[in-house]
Order: structure tokens, then C-alpha cells, then sequence
DNA sequence: TTGAAAGCGATACCAG
DNA sequence: CTGGTATCGCTTTCAA
């Protein structure tokens, strides 16, 4: 007999059937499937299972029925105030569904990605992923191995949740515009990022159509220190207004300005892109693109689950919403 | 008939065994227990392994050895950047020691915290738990019933990582001291939060010594919203600097002075606590108490895999440092 | 050094 | 409606 001393001893299924003077069949039965009990016994076998605390071993269950009850999710970087935010989405409506959820920061390194979802997939149902940079093909085969729903990344035959970034895009400009702003930079990020080449290709359209002159500049990392690596450089070109690929490079460059005595808006306005809680805790306070965070979290859990019941194959948009703030203001 | 199915269906030590030609009980042993299997026998049930691609079902494994390599982690706001933080180095830490991480975001509910703690508590060999809000009565039972490591919290009994709050409130009074400033405001954070009361205690003591004349108002919620709210009153008293629960709160603090007009630090200087990423982030940069955050979270895992293998209760306390930056200047 | 077999805790199928 | 039993994937005696 090996029983550790770890103090409290969990109470298993046997003990219930023991005391509730049933077989173990009856107590699963009582408890997941009730109707097919009769009530009297079922009652008899709930109230033993209450008193005692019993709660079923999920890795036991999960080894016979082949579902863990828990998610993974995969985030580049939690340190990016973007991500949190989705991750409490995620966490909300796992433990909703009673799932329970591993969480795994992969360090911006997308070629530790793989690894992390392959060992978490044996203890998952499936995985949220949350990644911007993995190549295509890999993250197809990955999505092959393992229930998988991306996060902000379009892929063709892999379930996604993304936001409509060109209608953002579009509200973003008018905006500007409707200020009397032309010239305009936008402050790249990741060139292999998968929002960063959407945001692109959206600002270009739109701005071809509005007839906006754009001038692109970065690639940036999309950090704070991104944005003010770059600001000298959007200084020097004849810009009115810059749109960041982020909030966080939109900070970035908002600090760099102040130092170097540049008014925002005055001189020049500042646009970003997320909507991360810090944009309306600066000064001036900054205006931007929002993305929906905890709903793109929650909606990527729904998808799963219901991923997981049908194997059908699905895929949400968010709305996105401009929100006009502080640091965008008119054309000088 | 050999199946060769790539990918899709979980490969078992079984089809190992089979493939290898020994038995299921021998490539446990080359795997787990490499010094008792016959070299070459070794050597051929690995490559075999690696070839297949196998990884044990930790699920499986735990079921017998009551290990199953994966460690809790509770917080109870993601939102707060402090807590980001400490996820990372929890995170990396267990990957590390090959661990995986179940995370939950108790959303400031510590009636929650309980049953969130004995839900993951079967899945996990560990806990480690940020509630600053507890009660200890509550907290020591559950200490009890699953290895469990505090962060940020220390309860007798209990293993615990904390931070050398006194020497850091000396530190940030010794600052302000040297600025000129004689009359300093407090806002405090939740009433019933651990650290709060810690700081109270902290600060009342090195004031005394000081002599500095201390005001304390407050409570407020350790948010952004917090400090916005009381900052008014704040500019009421005929203090020179107002240190604040955390760095949210001095965020709060400063976006009201700034929208009051009030000039930060010319007219009166703002401290913070924790040293989030923000607090370099915004215009003036917030001088802070910086606490350990991803150390901390290492820590805590350090402390808890330790606990695991020894049943030895251990404590650590880690150093803070005083992060001079903007927002405090010279006594008006 | 290796294999056979007994479980770990729970569920699912098949009788009764 | 209920009980017996095989089984999930793995580890661990116990013999050989």
C-alpha cells in the first residue's frame, strides 16, 4: 500500500458506490446521465456524492471517454497588454462550459509554438491560438493534429475568429480626413505578421479610394519601444497624422514626441490600433481602432466547442469600432 | 497489417512496444528509467519512440504515479499588468521543469477563488495562488487540501514568495524626504488586501521615523478608476507628494491632475508601487517601488516543485528598488 | 534484463 | 433500472 501523506485523500467513485450501497455504474449513471436512474436511487447516490465531496477524476473520465474537458491557448505574449485581454475572454467562457484552461506564452517565438501545442495536445480537447506569425503550412498541419481555432489569423479550411479590420480601417481614415489631414504615414509592424499585412492591404485600399497619400514606414517590433525607435523618422517625413500597427507603438511614439516637444495633436496626430485598456489612461489620451478582445477570446471557445460536437467548420468576424480620443485632432 | 496513420491518432506505448518488439513495460523503463534497460535494447526503443513520435499520456501517467505534471496558477485580475507578469514567470518557469500551467482569472471575486482552487485541484500536483483578498481561515484549509505556494501574500504555515515591502517603502521615503517633502499623501488600495495593509504598516513605521507627517485616504479600488476618483481629494490636502497603492492607482492619480491642470512634478510629486511596464510608458514616467513580478512567479513554481519532492515549507522574500523617474521632483 | 499482469479512476457496453 | 466487466494508456510489482 503506497499512499502518499499528502493529508487530504481524494474520495473516488468506489467509495460512493460503497456508501451509497450501489455499483460504481450507478454512481456515473446518477450523476451524468440522471434520467435513466431511478429517482429514489439517484437522489440516494447524489446526496452520498455531495457529503462526501466527490468529484469525478477528469483524467480518468478523459482517458475512457476521450474528452479532457480542458482548452490550451497559445499567446505570443502576454507582456502585450492585447493579449491578457483575450485570454480572460477565453478563460470566462471555458469555465462557463466547466473547461478548464492551460495557458502557454510563447515568448514571440514562433518556432517554439509547434512544441507547446503538441505537448499540451494529449491534455486538451482542443486549442485556441493565438498566433500572428507561424508559418501557413505549418499551422495547418498543426490544426490537422489538434482541434484548433486561430485567433486573429485567417487561414483557408481552419476555423478562425478575426475582425473586420477593413471597415476599421475605412473609419479610421474618414476620420482623418473629415479633419482635413492628406498625408499620412503608417508605422509598420512584423512583416510576416498576419494583422499587420491585413492592416496594409486595408489602409492601402481605403486610402487609394479616398485619395489619401500614404507613406509606409517600420517594420517595427509591436512594443513600446517599437514605436519609439521609429518616431524621429516619421518626424522627418511631411505628415499631418500617423496610424501605428498598435497601441503599443502608438505609446511608443506618443513619448518619443513629448520629448523631442512635439504637441500631439497639435502638430500632429496620432492613430492607433487594439484598443488596449493603457490607450485612455495616457495623456493626451489616444485615439483608435477597437478590436473586440474578450470577445474574440469567448468566441474562439464557442467555435471550439462547437468544433469539437460536430466537426463542422466555422468562422466569426468581430465588428471593430473607432474610438475617437485626445490624440487625433485637425490637420495643422 | 501495419496502419500508418501520421498525425491524426495518438500514438500509445503499446504500438511502441510492438513496433520495438519488447514489451510495454520495458519501454517505460528505457524511457523513465534508462539505467535499467539492457543499452541496446535502450537505444532501439527510443529511436523507435522518437521515430513515432510518441509522448506518454500524461493524463495516464498521473493516474498511477499521482503526478501529473501540471501546477495551477491563480490570479485574480489579468486586466492589472502586475499580474501578466507574474503569469510569464510562472509560465516559463514550469515549462522549464516540464510542467504545464492551468490558469484562472478569479476577476476580483474571492468567493470564487475557493472553488476555482479545488476544481483544478485534481488535475494539478501544485497551486500557486495570488489572493490578496482571502480570508486566512479560508486560505489555510485549502492549503491543506492541495499543495498550495502564495505569491505575494504570507500567511503562517503557508510557503510564500513575497517582497521586502518595508525596505521598499524606506526607500521611497528616503526619495521624497531628500526632495524636501515633509507632508505626504497615502491612498490606500482594498481594505482587506494583504499588500495593502502590508504598505499601510511599512509606511506608518519608516514615516514615524522620518518624521514626515502622513495622510491617509483612500480606500480605493487598485484600478485605474481608483485613482481617478480620489484624485481631488487628493489635491484638497495641503500635501507635496501623494505615493499610491500601485501604479494603476497612481496612473488614475495623474490622468486627473493632468485634466485638472495640475503639474506633475512641479506642483506636487506621484509615486507608485509594483513598477509595471506602463509606469515608463506615460508623460511625466512614473517613479515607482518596482516589485519582483516574473521573479516572483519562478519563484513561486521553484518553491512549489520543492514542496512536491520534500514536503519542506519554505518562504522567500525577494528585494524591491526604487525606480526614480518624472513624476517626482523637488517640494514645491 | 525482461515480460506478464495488476491496477489507477472512471465510463460504456451488455446482460439480467 | 442496475450490476458486472472490459477498457482507456501508463506504471509498477513480481517472477522468470
Amino acid at each position: 500500500m503506497t499512499d502518499h501523506k499528502l493529508g487530504h485523500v481524494a474520495v473516488t467513485i468506489k467509495e460512493v458506490a460503497r456508501v451509497a450501497g450501489v455499483s460504481t455504474a450507478t454512481v456515473t449513471r446518477a450523476l451524468s446521465n440522471p434520467e435513466v436512474v431511478r429517482p429514489t436511487t439517484r437522489e440516494r447516490v447524489r446526496e452520498v456524492a455531495a457529503s462526501l465531496g466527490y468529484h469525478p477524476n477528469r483524467a480518468a473520465r478523459g482517458l475512457i471517454t476521450g474528452r479532457t474537458g480542458n482548452l490550451g491557448l497559445l499567446v505570443p505574449d502576454l507582456a502585450n497588454p492585447f493579449f491578457p485581454s483575450i485570454v480572460k475572454g477565453v478563460q470566462g467562457r471555458a469555465h462557463e462550459a466547466d473547461h478548464a484552461v492551460f495557458l502557454a506564452d510563447t515568448d514571440e517565438d514562433p518556432a517554439a509554438e509547434a512544441g507547446l501545442v503538441r505537448k499540451l495536445a494529449k491534455q486538451v480537447d482542443g486549442i485556441v491560438l493565438c498566433s500572428p506569425r507561424m508559418a501557413e503550412p505549418e499551422l495547418r498541419t498543426l490544426a490537422a493534429e489538434v482541434p484548433t481555432v486561430l485567433v486573429y489569423r485567417r487561414i483557408a479550411g481552419v476555423p478562425s475568429v478575426t475582425a473586420e479590420f477593413l471597415d476599421g480601417m475605412r473609419q479610421a481614415i474618414s476620420h482623418l480626413v473629415a479633419l482635413g489631414h492628406q498625408r499620412i504615414a503608417y508605422v509598420a509592424g512584423p512583416r510576416r505578421s498576419w494583422a499587420n499585412r491585413e492592416r496594409v492591404r486595408s489602409l492601402r485600399a481605403v486610402a487609394r479610394k479616398s485619395g489619401v497619400e500614404l507613406c509606409e514606414m517600420g517594420n517595427v517590433a509591436p512594443q513600446f519601444h517599437g514605436g519609439v525607435s521609429i518616431a524621429d523618422r516619421v518626424l522627418a517625413t511631411e505628415v499631418t497624422a500617423v496610424i501605428a500597427y498598435n497601441d503599443l507603438v502608438a505609446l511608443g511614439l506618443l513619448h518619443r514626441f513629448a520629448a523631442r516637444g512635439v504637441a500631439v495633436p497639435d502638430d500632429l496626430s496620432v492613430l492607433g490600433f487594439d484598443d488596449i485598456p493603457l490607450a485612455e489612461m495616457v495623456h493626451p489620451a489616444l485615439t483608435t481602432v477597437a478590436l473586440p478582445k474578450e470577445e474574440a477570446g469567448q468566441a474562439g471557445v464557442d467555435l471550439l466547442l462547437r468544433l469539437l460536437d460536430s466537426h463542422q467548420e466555422v468562422r466569426r468576424e468581430l465588428p471593430t469600432h473607432l474610438m475617437v480620443r485626445g490624440s487625433t485632432g485637425p490637420a495643422r
